[in-house]
Order: C-alpha cells, then structure tokens, then sequence
DNA sequence: CAGTGAGCGAGCTTCCGCTTGACTT
C-alpha cells in the first residue's frame, strides 16, 4: 500500500496517472460527485439560511467506504479532482465525507495529463479553495430550487410527472419559439436569372455558367431582362482575381464533436458520447467533456511531427487557440488522439469513424492556412441595366483542407464545388446559350437538430458538456418535443428560358421542407412552455443563466456571500410560484376550429387524458366524438378541414374472402386490418382514398412475403422455423430462440428444437413480453 | 398499429452536474 493517496474524477484518468506516478502512490476515482442534496424533499432548509442537506449518493456508498479505509492508511491524500467549480466541490465533498484531516490532505490540480503536469502539480499543491466551493453550493442550491418548486407548479396546473429546471426549459422555449417563426413564416417569391455564356466564335466547350446578383420581386422585371437579352451582344467587362486565406477550425470540444459527428457521420448526440467514452476508456482519445479548445504542448508537437512526415513540413503551422464560449471552466484539453501517430485504432466501425474525425481535426487545426485564388468575371451588355457574375474558387495552396473541412448547418447551403472558367480577357465578346429566369422562395428558418440545439445552448451559455445530452433526452422523455422526419410538400415554380432568340415558360414543380431527424415540439411541450414563459418570465430568459453566472463569479472571487446572492434570487421567486399556484384555473390549451358542416356541431383541438385530441361536440355535449392528433399535427395549427378529415378513419374499404376490410392510421402509419392482421399501406397509398382492388393486392403481397418467411413448421412442439431480420430463428408461441451456428434450419427436427429450447433457457431467461 | 376522454383519491413524480457500469433487447 502506497504513501500517498492520489483522488481523482474518473477511473480511466485513474490509470493513466498512476503510471505516470509509480510506487508509494495509490491512485483512486471518485466516480465524479459523491455527495448530493437529499432526493425525497427539498434538501434545502430554506428557514436556516438555505442550508443544504447533503447525502452519499446510494450508488457512491461503496466507492466512499474503500476511498475511506484506504485514506486512514494513507500518509497524505492528494485530491486531484478537476479544476474547476463542480471539482473543487468534489474535493471539499470528499473532504468532508471521508473525514480527511487537515494535515494528511492537499489540493492539487492539472488540466493535462502529462508526467511534467502532473509532477509539476504535485510540487504546487494548496488548500480547497471555499469560495469556488461555495460558488458550486450555490449553483446547486439555485438548481435545486428552481427544479423543485417549478416542477410541482406543472403537476398541479398541467400534468404530473412534468418537469421544469434552468436548463430544460429553456432549451424548450428555443424550439417552440422556432417552430412559431416557421409556422408564422411566409416564403417570398423571387426571381433568379442566371446565363450559361461562351465566347463569341469559340466552340461549346468553354462555358461560362453566370448569375445576375440581384433578385427581382415579380416576374414581369425577370421576363423584361430575357426579352431585353434577345439579339443583345454581351461582352466581358471585367476579370478579377482576389486571393483569400482560410484558417482550420480548432480541435474538437464536445459540443463542436457532437456537431461535426452529427452532420458528417449521422450520430445522435447519445451515440457520439457513446462512441467518446470507447475512445477514451481503451486510451485512444483525451477526455470527451470538454469545453477547452487547448492543446497540450506535447500534443502540439506530436502533431508537427506527424503533419511532417506524412504532408511535408510547408503543411505544418502551430497554434494555440483560446476559447470563447460563455462561461467555459476549461478544466481540461480540447477531445485529441493521445497519441497523433496513431491515424487509426481497434474498434467497432462508429469508433473509428469518431477517431478518424477527431484526428483529422486535431491534425488540421495544427496545419497551414488554406490559400483560395477567386476569379470573378463579369458579362455585361449595353441593351441590360444588369451584370452577370461568374465567380470560381481555385485553391492555390490547399494547407488543413487537404485533411478536414468543417461542415455547416443549413442544408440548404450550396455545395462548395470547384469548378473552372475558361481564360478570358475583358472586352472579349461572350454569346449566350441559354438564359433562364427561375422562380426561388426565401428559406424558412431551420429547425434544429439534436446538435445544432446544443450549439444554440453553448452560445447562451446555457448547460455544461456533461449534460448536453442528458438534456436533450429529458425533454424528449416528457413528451415536450420528438425528433422526427417529416415529408416535404410539393409547389410549383415559374421558369423562363431564353434559346436560340426564343423564351419559353413552363410550371414545374418541386418538393421542399422535408425535414430529417430534426426537433419538433409537442402539444404538452407547447402548453408547459407557454406556462413557464407567462409565468415565470425571469427564469425563462435566454440572459438568466449568464446573469446568474456572473453572481457565481463573485462568490467565487469572495465578493458576495453564497446564501445572499440565493435570497435575493428565492424571494421574488417563490413569490412567483405561490401567485401562479393561487390562480386556480387549470391550463389547458383549447382551440375551436369552426363548425361540422354535418351537424352544425363546434369541432374544437385540445390536450385530453391521452394526448391532443380533435373533439365534435362541446366539451358538456354527452354525444360529443373524440379523434387523436395525428403525427405531425398540431393543436395551434391544424384546421378544420383537417381535424374533420380524421373522423373519416378507420373506414371500411370492403369485403375480401368473407372478410371485412378496414383501414386507418396508427402508430406507425396507415394500415389495412384483415382478419386481426396489420399490413402497412406503404407511402404509395393512401388511407382516405384506397380503394377495394389495390388493397387485394396489398393483403395478397403481405401473405406471399409470410409464407416466404416461413421455413419449416413442427406442429408436434408447437415450433415454427421462421426467417427473421438477424437470419433464421425458432419461434415457439411468444419466445423466440436463436439457432446455434453451423445448424442448417431445414434440418431441424422436433427432438433437436426442444434441446435446444433446454439449453437455451438455462443460460438466458424466456423474454418477457412487455413494454 | 385500439380506444380511452372519469370530481372515491394513496403516494408518487421533479432539478443540474460530476462520473460509470448493470441491466436487458
């Protein structure tokens, strides 16, 4: 048994260290916090200055137990937890709990885990710092009250089991208010004139494809360019060529990596941190959760090394980047390779997809800028008040971009493509091919994803990467919002072509607005927003978190006392929930959306028992009719015509074999019920329309695909063979059992099934068929 | 993958941040 007892956060940093330390030092983690203010109340006692309850967390028990005997041992106890507030608590909490004493304990911290920081910490150790604790304790005290005393608030005057908090809700008030500004947004129509152009007397090979820039409001200025361009002669009137520098991005913070692994791999945030942790606990990559954009110097010059050797030594630049997200703590490096020379690892194909972009960023965060030559040429025309431009980027030197290009946000943003003109001189005659007047729409804004959320938040300053995600799944878990796909919608666009001296227009159409794995909110989540927001206005601010912050600063600085700042907060707050609770009326959103034309009846959307609903009758009519939303509806803007229109389902569509057939919409979509089966539509179909002939055929398909799926039957055990998405497999009333690997499916029999059951049901548990 | 849409009313729900397993499917 060591000297010395090393503390630190998480076990895999644990491991790392002591290596770095050797013997006569045992190093232990904590497993992050280890104490927490008592889950059944408050935890606060509001009466004695806001005096907090703390607990050993149940899961921590153990953990403080073994760190407890081990520190008796020990001759000194380093707490090396992270440096910043929630790790000073840590170390005053372990303090605390594992009764150390003042003379057998020291503070220490480091944000890289190098030999030279952490000798270099060991040589610098100090006290707990109390007011960064007392910082934390407020922190916490703030959240707590927050959380505690809205949450009820929803329970009582919404539904149970709701939740309200700092964070969350104001996460939630973001995407409702951007669903209300779409909703609310009307697309502008616009023309677009662009000219594909080559040089008078030259082939077609050199063309020249040209935008005039400004954008006409009606059709008839757009037609008027074409018409005026009839017969016109154009010449070059310009070629200009600007050179431009692109800089890397900086290395990865988790909320930057849950973005890039977002738009270029496809990851939810949930598989990105996922595919982090791997990364980190094999040792291939530094701590996920992060919000530091530093490099450690080590890493800087591994990095130069490697960007040597593989791109040459023009391709290296060394930086060092500095942070600028609000309210960062920094207590560790920014998300690398711990070992740059590694350009890929062992793993499942999601971790070294992760790998490989945390790699090529950190390697082109280390490299040279990006040298891009952008020629500009301009066709004009005597007869035209307009230009047109063609622009073309070359890039002369491409530095990081041979390894790593940053992607963007809005889909609708062009592709970066490289394309080439053909040399020209100014002055030289340009006859046009084509020249086209295209109908555009201005762009609604976007909705946002899982990671373009966490973006939004970080710019607030609102959340820490730890909890980033925990978030999201929390106001997914409410039922406040889903992510979702959504089908675009068709429209029509004017276009306008000018060819060999004659215009042509057609209406074509296209699709727009389909929406893929984006945030939606729900019905609830709009009520409980709306709730909060009318209510508890402060709270609800996007500047709430930075404001408060500052105030934690100043306890941290020892400038105000910790339980002063959290009465000045609690007193107008409170206040808030007592005059909200005494407004008795129960909030429900409720919307009359005009008259059954059938029975003269209000047809009204509102939040029932189970969900949003579309009600015939008034709430007090005894005949009154009930049809849930559909997916995608909501109650602030679904129409009459619509919420009617699901009254029509399920609907019988005839009579196949001696048996009825019916249609309607589930969970899952449109389906046809035949005989107790289910058997989708498809997106081919659809429900209000299909008619007799189309669903046969349907029914038809789905019994020759289960057939198909059907290997060999043992009537005898009750067993069938069946073929399955994972391969075949053998299904026995509810339980299904995996066929052991060589066994050929079609050679089973009743004794080797039933063996096979035997077995199986010692090493697993038959499933339950539950939720 | 339906249909439910309600004054008997127990006991419960909930926050944010720091960390990993221990559980099934």
């Amino acid at each position: 048994m060591g000297e010395n007892l090393v503390i630190v956060e998480s076990p895999a940093k644990a491991k790392t260290i002591e290596k770095f330390l050797g013997s006569g030092y045992t190093v232990k983690s904590s497993f992050g916090h280890i104490r927490d203010l008592s889950k059944k109340n408050l935890g606060i006692d509001i009466e004695k200055g806001f005096e907090p309850d703390y607990l050993i967390s149940e899961d921590k028990k153990k953990v403080v137990a073994e760190l407890k005997a081990l520190a008796k041992k020990a001759g000194m106890v380093w707490l090396a937890s992270d440096e910043d507030r929630e790790g000073e608590a840590i170390a005053w909490h372990l303090q605390e709990a594992l009764g150390l004493e003042a003379a057998k304990t020291k503070r220490i911290v480091f944000h890289e885990i190098t030999k030279d920081a952490i000798t270099n910490a060991i040589a610098n150790p100090r006290n707990v710092d109390m007011n960064l604790v007392m910082a934390q304790q407020a922190r916490r005290v703030l959240d707590r009250l927050v959380g505690f005393e809205l949450s009820p608030v929803l329970w009582k005057k919404v539904k149970p089991k709701l939740s309200a908090g700092r964070v969350q809700s104001v996460a939630l008030r973001l995407i409702v208010e951007r669903e209300r500004e779409i909703q609310q947004f009307a697309a502008k129509s616009q023309f677009k004139v662009e000219g594909v152009f080559h040089p008078a007397g030259s082939d077609d090979s050199a063309l020249v494809q040209a935008e005039v820039t400004h954008r006409f409001d009606n059709e008839k200025e757009a037609l008027d360019i074409l018409e005026k361009s009839k017969g016109a002669q154009f010449n070059i009137a310009a070629v200009e060529e600007k050179e431009s520098k692109r800089t890397p991005p900086p290395p990865f913070t988790t909320s930057t990596l849950q973005q890039e692994a977002s738009r270029k791999l496809g990851f939810s945030l949930s598989q990105t941190m996922r595919s982090a942790q791997n990364l980190y606990e094999a040792g291939f990559i530094t701590y996920m959760r992060t919000d530091s954009v530093n490099l450690s110097k080590m890493a800087i010059s591994a990095a130069k090394q490697s960007i040597t050797e593989l791109y040459g030594k023009e391709y290296s630049k060394t930086r060092q980047f500095t942070t600028k997200s609000k309210g960062a703590q920094e207590a560790h490096e920014a998300i690398r390779p711990t070992f740059m020379s590694n350009l890929t690892i062992e793993g499942s194909a999601q971790d070294k997809k992760l790998y490989n972009l945390i790699w090529k960023r950190t390697i082109a965060s280390q490299m040279a800028d990006a040298t891009i030559m952008r020629t500009q040429i301009t066709i004009a025309s005597n007869s035209l008040d307009h230009d047109f431009i063609a622009t073309a980027d070359r890039v002369a030197f491409d530095g990081f971009l041979k390894v790593y290009m940053e992607s963007r946000d809005d889909d609708q943003a062009e592709e970066e493509k490289e394309f080439t003109l053909p040399a020209l001189r100014p002055g030289q005659q340009m006859e046009p091919q084509t020249i086209k007047a295209v109908e555009k729409f201005t762009q609604k804004p976007p909705r946002y994803t899982e990671a373009s959320l966490v973006k939004k938040l970080e710019e607030l300053g609102i959340g820490r990467p730890s909890t980033y995600a925990p978030t999201i799944s929390t106001l997914t878990q409410r039922g406040y919002m889903v992510k979702d796909n959504r089908p675009g919608q068709e429209r029509s666009f004017r276009e306008h072509t000018l060819t060999a001296g004659k215009i042509t227009s057609k209406t074509k159409k296209e699709t727009w607005g389909t929406e893929k794995n984006k945030l939606f909110p729900e019905d609830i989540g709009i009520l409980v927003n709306d709730f909060l927001v009318e209510n508890f206005g402060p709270v609800m601010d996007y500047n709430f978190t930075a404001k408060i912050e500052e105030s934690f600063d100043k306890v941290a600085e020892g400038k105000v006392v910790w339980n002063k700042l959290i009465a000045d907060f609690y007193k107008p707050f409170h206040k808030m929930v007592d005059e909200t609770l005494t407004v008795s009326r129960p909030t429900n959103a409720e919307r009359i959306l005009g008259t059954d034309p059938a029975t003269g009846k209000t047809v009204l959307a509102r939040i029932g028992r189970f969900g949003p609903l579309a009600q015939i009758g008034d709430n007090d009519d005894p005949d009154k009719k009930f049809m849930s939303l559909a997916k995608g509806q909501l109650i602030e803007t679904i129409t009459l015509e619509e919420a009617l229109k699901l009254f029509e389902l399920p609907r019988s569509v005839g009579e196949y074999k001696g048996s009825d057939i019916t249609c309607a919409i589930g969970r899952f979509g449109p389906y046809l019920r035949y005989n107790g089966k289910f058997i989708s539509l498809g997106k081919e179909n659809n429900p209000y329309t299909i008619d007799l002939e189309t669903s046969i055929l349907l029914i038809e398909a789905h019994f020759a695909k289960e057939a198909q799926k059907q290997i060999k039957s043992l009537p005898e055990i009750g067993a069938e063979i069946l073929n399955g998405r994972f391969g075949p497999y053998i299904k026995i009333g509810k339980d299904n059992y995996k066929i052991p690997k060589g066994t050929d499916p079609a050679t089973l029999d009743a004794q080797t099934v039933k063996e096979i059951v035997e077995k199986s049901s010692k090493t697993g548990k038959p499933k339950k068929n539950g939720k």
